[in-house]
Order: structure tokens, then sequence, then C-alpha cells
DNA sequence: CCCAAATGCTTGATGTTGTCAAATACCTAC
DNA sequence: GTAGGTATTTGACAACATCAAGCATTTGGG
């Protein structure tokens, strides 16, 4: 499994698939949460959004109560690719697929609180 | 622990930090092994290798035996500024340490039994 | 009400990494 | 010795990352 060749055939780099993913078919997310998200730079999320929206997966919609807030809405093509993604990302690797299946229910659940710990300190 | 941000300070970047790590002071390593052990392309290694260089972090030195070959010999200030980097690279980072003892000595054992794999597979 | 400060996003400059293809120098085998 | 393989470099290009500066908009205090 590598991934960034497999998401390389679907066009996209680690970062835009990283962020397709984080936007939620349902529910616009301001750049600037999106670039939270990300732990980068909003000056960051400028580019990348620029390249997800110029392939049409992604739209910038400015925001009715404040007019300085861009969400980004994701496109119907970019629902379809995100779901390959997810599908892609949510394969483990080669190296942790080989681990007996209680290694890999461990390792799941440490990781799981770990990223609890994440949300309280981050 | 924003390892980022620590090996920043140092004027290195991830990329630095971890070729300077995999050269082991004693022992000159081919440019080709290095670009093998980053997993990355050997053309990728000539610009960090001088990078590593321009700082005197590190010497090409053409091999005796096939003149092709240049292996990085690490410098006295390569070798002291790599001790740093090991103290601030085996610090594991918040989320990790915020676990318990249990947890992350499963988690290490769990990984260490993945590389394995990986060099099986890989 | 109005201006200063804060906020959200963009732009520009600069540096590092990543990938690929082509060039170079050297080695090895036939 | 020549053809083909290998190690490194170079050049062109795209994507990220970071920082400072800019613009539009909103907000808060006088």
């Amino acid at each position: 499994m590598k991934v960034g060749g497999e998401l390389a055939r679907l066009g996209l780099s680690f970062a835009q698939a990283h962020a397709l993913r984080l936007l939620d078919p349902e529910e616009p997310l301001p750049m600037s949460a999106l670039a939270e998200r990300l732990f980068c730079d909003a000056s960051n999320v400028t580019g990348i959004a620029d390249r997800l929206e110029a392939r049409g997966l992604v739209r910038r919609q400015s925001s009715e109560g404040d007019r300085r807030v861009k969400a980004l809405t994701i496109t119907p093509a970019g629902t379809k690719l995100r779901k390959q993604v997810m599908e892609l990302m949510s394969q483990p690797p080669d190296a942790i697929a080989a681990l007996s299946e209680a290694d890999q229910r461990a390792l799941r659940d440490i990781l799981a609180r770990a990223v609890t710990h994440l949300h309280a300190a981050g």
C-alpha cells in the first residue's frame, strides 16, 4: 500500500487528499478552520483550495454573516473523489496489515487514547 | 514537543535532521544507501547533502574502490549537532508522553514488530 | 458616529522537498 | 574495447511551508 502513489493516480497530493477528507459534504468549512485542522498556516490553505477549486472539487462560498470568511463547499465531483480517498486512506499500510489482529486492535485503541490527549492539550 | 520548531532552532529541516541521524559517525554512507534509507530518490539526496555540506556538517568522500560512489562522512560539527538531534527526536510528542506507561510500552513493541515486517516486505 | 485595532483571506518572496528525464562519469562483462 | 549498467548530478517543474505585507471587513471604545 503505497498511499502516495495511489493518491497520485487520483491526481491528489497528500495535503489535498487530507483537506478533502476534512470537508464534510454536509457542512461548509471556513478556510481558517481548515487551516487549524491541517495544523498549517492560513496562507497555505489558499493554495490548496486554489488547486482543489481549479479541479472543480470545491467551491469558495462567502459567508453571509461575515463577508471576510470564505467557507469551502465540496462539490458533487469532490464528494465522489472524497469517497475514494476515504477508502484508500483507511487501508492500513502493509507493515501494519501484517500485524496480528490483537496488535492491530491494541494499536488502534492506544492511538485513539493518544488523540484524546491531543485534543486536550493541543 | 513541537519537533519541527525545535529542529528549526537548530537550522535543520526534518529531512536534514533525519539524514543526520542516519549517518553513523564511525561509518561513511554512500549517497545511494542514504537515499534508500530515506525512502526517496537519489537526486533528492544530492540537495540534502549539498545543504548539510554547506554548513560543514558532512563531507563527500569519493570511494576508493568505486569512484562513482560518494560516501557521506559526518564532521565533528555534524556529530555534535547529530547528538542534539538524537536527543530531541527521541523525545515522545506530548500526546504519546501523556499515555500510560503500559500503553507506551505496548505501542513501542507493536511498532517494533511492524518495522520487522517492513524490512521483510519493503 | 468614527476611528483604531483585530480578523479572515490573499499575495509575494524565499527555501525545501519531491519527481522525472537527461547528462556525466565510471565500472563490468562480454 | 565496446555496450550496457550504476552512482551521482543537473535542470525543469509542482507543491508545501513560513513569513511579512496588503486588503476588505468587522468590532470595540471614545
